[in-house]
DNA sequence: TATTGTTATACTCTATAACTATA
DNA sequence: TATAGTTATAGAGTATAACAATA
């Protein structure tokens, strides 16, 4: 008999698996902030890129335009972030964070740390680092943009 | 300066991108069969446990009855499950696969043979069962049900 | 009265297409 | 005529609640 069999349904199920389960497990605990996962991931985008147009976000994300402006409304609308109208091309809508929406991304740091911690507990320093290497490795051979959550983008 | 910096986003957000990439993947490739992911993971789940009823189904896979009815839909207007009657207790629906529906869960391995090789076309052989020995490790930690997806799962 | 399965309905999320304003 | 942004609309997917059949 070989040491291990083959895995019954594959790692990459389990990847999908764990990944899915790391999803969800973000979503309830940001949901403490009254934000959703694509919020949070626009605000982690403006706070990288201050002042992008609407555009230029959509593009990065991966993500349809319209769909950005029911994002930013929403953002908007809590006063995390503003638009302000470019004046040598009032086409333009640059996104900006407000001082409040620099605030909450500071919370949002402290609850992705404490999901991390969550997620991975089974795991000591040495094994998250490895893990850590290995989807680094899977990421990049894949064309994954870091930072940026493949749920934006428009698969159809 | 330290060996390594701590990771930008934390591990499990690489573990949610990467998780995510690989469903979308799936869900495109088991797309060339006509089938969607849950409707894969239910035909799994029946080939599991076949005869199984749809509350034992919806059981297993947590998720409300009535999704499974839709889903048992689907596919029986596919041939590829039936329902039996159970005649000692005529409320039960027993489900199984049809000569069909075996057929093509063989096909489904292939896809996900193939699925796997290429996410994991980053790593070699030893890093694979690495990756897998970690991601079940984490998985058995957070009580995911080995084979299932937990996609089914109800959140609200 | 309890349980299995079903149907009816509504809600959320997202995409496509048409529209407005600026250039 | 082209581009940034917006609004209107429709579709997929899923949940909740009411219902029918059987026990």
């Amino acid at each position: 008999m070989p040491p291990s069999d083959p895995p019954p349904a594959g790692s990459a199920f389990l990847l999908t698996q764990v990944g899915t389960h790391a999803a969800q497990a973000f979503a309830q605990r940001i949901g403490e902030l009254d934000l959703t996962p694509p919020q949070t991931g626009l605000l982690r985008a403006v706070a990288g890129a201050p002042g992008s147009s609407q555009q230029a976000l959509a593009e990065l994300l991966g993500t349809p335009a319209t769909r950005l402006v029911a994002l930013v409304d929403g953002l908007e609308q809590r006063g995390l972030v503003e638009r302000r109208r470019n004046p040598s091309d009032r086409r333009l809508h640059a996104v900006h964070l407000t001082d409040e929406g620099t605030a909450l991304l500071a919370d949002i740091g402290r609850v992705a740390r404490e999901h991390d911690d969550a997620v991975l507990a089974a795991l000591d320093a040495d094994e998250r680092a490895r893990l850590r290497e290995l989807l680094a490795k899977v990421a990049a051979d894949q064309g994954l943009t870091p930072g940026v959550h493949p749920g934006y983008r428009n698969l159809r």
